[in-house]
DNA sequence: AACTATTTATAAAA
DNA sequence: TTTTTATAAATAGTT
C-alpha cells in the first residue's frame, strides 16, 4: 500500500528501513488498540527495534503479565519453566568455572599436587616463580617509597611497642598463673592477639632482612 | 477500510465482532511478520479472543521468553516470581566469586598487584613460597622416581646389548652347524645362557614420555 | 515531516 | 465460515 509494491524482506538501506519501522510501528500499535476495542480483546504487543528501544501496547482492562498468564496456561508452553532452565544453566556453567578456577588456586598454593605431571609441575613451578618475582618487584619499591616517607622505622617503632606490651602482659600473666596455681598456659595467646604482618614467618626468619 | 467507516468502539453484535475479530486478527498477525521482516525487528504479539483462545506471534530470531526477559529489564517492572528473583541473585553472588578468585588467581601470577598494599603483599609472597616449596617437594619426589625409572633403563640397554651378543654368537653357530650338516638346533640356547634377571621384562611404555 | 499515488485491509454483502 | 467487492486506511516513494 504505497506508491510501489514492496518484497517482504529486510531492507537493506538502512534510513529507509528507520522510515518504515517508524510508520509500521504506529500502523500496528494503531491496529492492535482497534481490536483490542471493537472486538473486546486483549492484545500484547511488543516490538523491539534494532537500535534498542521498546514499544509496547497492553490493552487496557489486563496487564502484560495477565496476559502472559493465561498465555502460559493455555499454551501449556512452560515459559516461565524455560526461563528457569536457562538460569539454572548459566548456574551450571559458572559454578563449573568456579570449580576449575578454586582447583587451580588450590594449586598454585601447592595443594592437591599429586595429580599433576611432570610437565604440570614445571608450568606450575615458573608461574609461581614469575607470580614470586612480580611480587617481590613489587615490594621492594613499595618498601622504597616507605623508606621515603620513614614509614617503616615508624612501623618497626610500633612493632617494639608492641612487644614490649606483650612482654609486660606475659609477665603479668606469669605471676597471675603462679599465684593461682594454675598449669595450663594458653602458648597461641600471644600470637593470636599479634597483627598478622608481626607473626613468626618460619620461612623467612629474618623479619628485618624482608622490610 | 471496507464498505463504510466505522467508529473504534466495541461492536454489539456479537456475530459481526466475531467476524471483525478473525479478519483483523489475520491482518494484525500479518503486520507483526511483516515489520519483523522488513525491519529486522524482534517482535512479540500475543492475542487473546473473548472466547478464550489464544493466537500468538513471535518473531523467529528470538523467543517469547528473550522478548519477554528485555522487556523486563528496560521496564523493571517484576515480571518474574521469587524462585527467579532468587536464581538471579544466586547468579550475581557466584559470579562475584568468580570475580574474586579471577583477581586472586591473577595475584597469584604477579598480574595487577599495584592494587596490593604492604601487608598483603607479604601474605601473597608466603602462599607463593608455600606453594612453590610443595611444587618442588613433588617434583624432586617425581625425579626420584625417574632416577630408579633410568635404571630400568640402563637395565634394558645391558639387555640389548647381551642379546645382540647372543644373536652373533648363533649366527657364526649357524654358519658352523651348516658346515658341519647338523640338523638339529638347540631352540633354548639363547634364553638357556641368559642371567635370569634379563629373561622377563615387564613392558615399560613411554619410558621417553616419563623423563 | 507532509504529500499522494497505490497497495492493502476490511466492512458489508453474498 | 469464506469469498466478493466497494471503500477506507496504510504506506512507499517523493518532495
Amino acid at each position: 500500500m504505497g506508491r510501489g509494491k514492496i518484497e517482504i524482506k529486510r531492507i537493506e538501506n538502512s534510513s529507509n528501513r528507520q522510515v518504515t519501522f517508524s510508520k509500521r510501528r504506529n500502523g500496528i500499535l494503531k491496529k492492535a488498540k482497534e481490536i483490542s476495542v471493537l472486538c473486546d480483546t486483549e492484545v500484547s504487543l511488543i516490538i523491539c527495534s534494532s537500535s534498542g528501544k521498546m514499544h509496547q501496547y497492553c490493552s487496557p482492562s489486563t496487564t502484560l503479565v495477565d496476559i502472559l498468564d493465561k498465555y502460559h496456561k493455555q499454551s501449556g508452553k512452560k515459559l516461565w519453566d524455560a526461563k528457569h532452565e536457562n538460569l539454572n544453566n548459566e548456574i551450571d556453567r559458572i559454578k563449573k568455572e568456579n570449580d576449575s578456577m578454586q582447583i587451580k588456586l588450590r594449586h598454585l598454593k601447592g595443594e592437591d599436587i599429586t595429580s599433576l605431571n611432570h610437565k604440570e609441575l614445571m608450568a606450575m613451578e615458573d608461574a609461581l616463580e614469575n607470580g614470586l618475582s612480580g611480587i617481590r618487584e613489587k615490594k621492594a619499591s613499595s618498601i622504597e617509597g616507605m623508606r621515603k616517607n620513614g614509614k617503616v622505622l615508624e612501623e618497626e617503632h610500633r612493632y617494639l611497642h608492641f612487644v614490649l606490651g606483650q612482654q609486660e602482659l606475659a609477665k603479668e600473666q606469669r605471676e597471675m598463673t603462679i599465684e593461682s596455681n594454675v598449669r595450663e598456659i594458653d602458648t597461641d595467646h600471644y600470637t593470636s592477639q599479634m597483627p598478622f604482618t608481626f607473626r613468626v614467618q618460619p620461612i623467612q626468619p629474618n623479619l628485618q632482612k624482608r622490610i
